[in-house]
DNA sequence: GTGATTGCAAATCTTTTGCACTAAA
DNA sequence: TTTAGTGCAAAAGATTTGCAATCAC
């Protein structure tokens, strides 16, 4: 709810080594600026067009992806054939609504992963990914 | 590894509730006759002609839900826009490589999930699914 | 200007569906 | 028989790609 100055997501856009576009900057705001969010390409397409910003699909896609790879959004991965985009990328796990589809972060420090087994002989551990799966 | 004689597979299909038609019964015996395996729907339709075993891929997204519903195999969505189908379907979590796309059981009990919050109110949790992912 | 970015439509990929045909009980 | 199951081809979704037009620097 913190409003920040627009200038904001602009150097942000800047540090991640993305040219702040139209596009990029309207989507931003619209990603960052909304609290905590998880949202598929589609969705946000249309709150794009509901708030009259003209940006195609594929440039939807293309900016999520682009987002994903500099580190400003998550993608989480719960439901086949359909990707989800986390704007919290912080250390963190999640609730899985399978009757809505929605997406819910765990709050906290709540659940703790222990014993996690090492990595298999020449690979790294990217990331440990807990999904609590609900009825409802 | 076991070699259960083949009567095994069409008791099973059997208590499941499903005819044991001659597709099921040569898709059970790929799946459950070859150890722990995840597969995707599309390498089991490859594995089943490779066997001669002529069955269409509709046919096999079929069966592979219709055994998921009953208890025989186990989903696994670590992937935007593939599934992948376990067939073991004890409580355990894996490995993905993200690499080449492989899954990997973890073994045992090495890695324990605790202080699993509370499921919000009006729903029940399904299952809790871990997964570690890996480069390589 | 020049190279990065965008939009559009077409292409791709996975999965599902409709329906006539076939097989199990 | 009678009803469930199968194959095929078409449909449906989600995502990606090719390329000319446009924009940021």
């Amino acid at each position: 709810m913190t409003a920040r100055p627009f200038s904001h997501l602009l150097e942000r856009l800047r540090s991640a080594g993305l040219r702040p576009t139209r596009q990029r900057l309207a989507l931003a705001k619209l990603l960052f600026e909304g609290g905590d969010r998880h949202i598929t390409a589609e969705q946000l397409h249309g709150d794009a067009l509901n708030h009259n910003i003209r940006v195609s699909l594929a440039t939807v896609y293309n900016t999520l992806h682009q987002f994903t790879d500099a580190g400003l959004l998550r993608e989480i991965v719960v439901d086949a054939g359909r990707s989800y985009f986390d704007t919290n990328t912080s250390d963190h796990h999640h609730f899985f609504f399978e009757r809505s589809g929605k997406l819910e972060d765990i709050p906290g420090d709540t659940l703790t992963v222990s014993r996690v087994p090492q990595a298999p002989a020449g690979t790294n551990i990217t990331r440990v990914d807990v999904v609590v799966r609900l009825t409802g």
